[in-house]
DNA sequence: CCATTACTTGACACGATGTAAAGTTGACAT
DNA sequence: ATGTCAACTTTACATCGTGTCAAGTAATGG
């Protein structure tokens, strides 16, 4: 394993573990055993090395693989639950090092990039899964693909995971049966959703 | 005017103004007319400076007397409505305050606390609507007032409000509506849902 | 033997918060 | 007049984490 996998190891490592994020250059340099400025040669500020680390997280965990099975689903129906099943049971992987950029997002202009970055190909997600809807005509008449997607975008939210699950102590399970649930009220057409239950 | 409202009025105006929370002890001071040294001598840190900006904008904005209001309401179903237009348009003339306290509470413990202690309060205003509905038995079958509750909270939530109206360009109508939508179809009754519309 | 690459060590500037100490000013009481 | 108290000022400094800089070392490979 090379210096730059062992320092993305260890940010993943320390950002998961400590729920804080108080996760400093000098604890992942020290977990990766180099030192603090060895850092700097592999990534030139903190915030690129926490993009880093959620890419290097998303090519372990096979994202791409995963969303490439959303993509097959026959109905637009079967493709937005298999994107919310997808997203929802994928937040609690990175939740650390999300976590982390999202408390830098609002001081830091580069964390802020890379997270509109990140939570851009959720919504592109998002925004795929609708279109699908809509083809087969089961998109909730008056309801605009912008209009939609946007609402879906905000029910996957990282905050709404954080804020159910930790918050309010529910389980992965009801979390994700609630949002389905609300998603489904939101953008399906009315006959069509009462034919689901 | 005595110097400690001088200070919460510059504190509410520059977090106001300023979009992206840099607003420093040293500018509230400066604004104030004070030096920065004496707004320690009012509030024994950040954290607290900011809370209580907000509390003394709740008091300047009555959210007392809005409250009282929307508990005045006849039927459940009124209440929740009312409850959730209160507050959906009282998070803009706070925004920039709470945007403040936001950033802050993922690294301060004081700051969380108060952040917290705020977003409680808004949980007990969703409870006591949730239990005025189930009162009128109008509340979904199957679903306990603290699930209820929860997702009414978390549809009420500061960030989805940031979300739809500043990152999504929605308008203040639009979010609204369609919160009060969402809200809706999770929580009341189907049959019932279908006769408001 | 030389050059390159990857790293180390040590020092330092910066920006913001918060603390500390001594001095100024004005009001008010005696 | 004098003393006292509260409110504020000025100056200085400790702290903490990020990011920069410069000089040195050790292993690799042509």
């Amino acid at each position: 394993m090379n210096t730059r996998e062992r320092i993305l190891n260890s940010a993943w490592a320390l950002l998961e573990a400590d729920a804080v994020s108080e996760v400093r250059m000098s604890d992942i340099a020290a977990d990766a055993g180099i030192s603090r400025q060895a850092l700097y040669l592999h990534f030139p500020n903190r915030a690129e090395l926490l993009v880093a680390t959620t890419r290097y997280i998303d090519e372990v965990k096979d994202v791409d693989g995963r969303l490439a099975a959303s993509r097959t689903a026959a109905s637009g129906r079967e493709r937005l639950a298999a994107y919310i099943d997808m997203w929802c049971n994928y937040i609690p992987e990175v939740y650390g090092v999300l976590k982390a950029i999202m408390a830098m997002k609002d001081t830091d202009a580069e964390a802020a990039i890379a997270w509109n970055d990140r939570m851009q190909a959720v919504r592109h997600g998002c925004e795929a899964a609708v279109k699908a809807l809509a083809k087969d005509g089961e998109l909730t008449t008056g309801l605009s693909t912008k209009k939609a997607t946007d609402t879906l975008w905000m029910l996957l939210s990282v905050r709404n995971w954080e804020q159910l699950t930790i918050e309010c102590g529910w389980s992965q399970k009801q979390y994700i049966s609630t949002i389905r649930e609300l998603a489904y009220q939101a953008l399906i057409a009315d006959e069509n959703t009462k034919a689901t239950k």
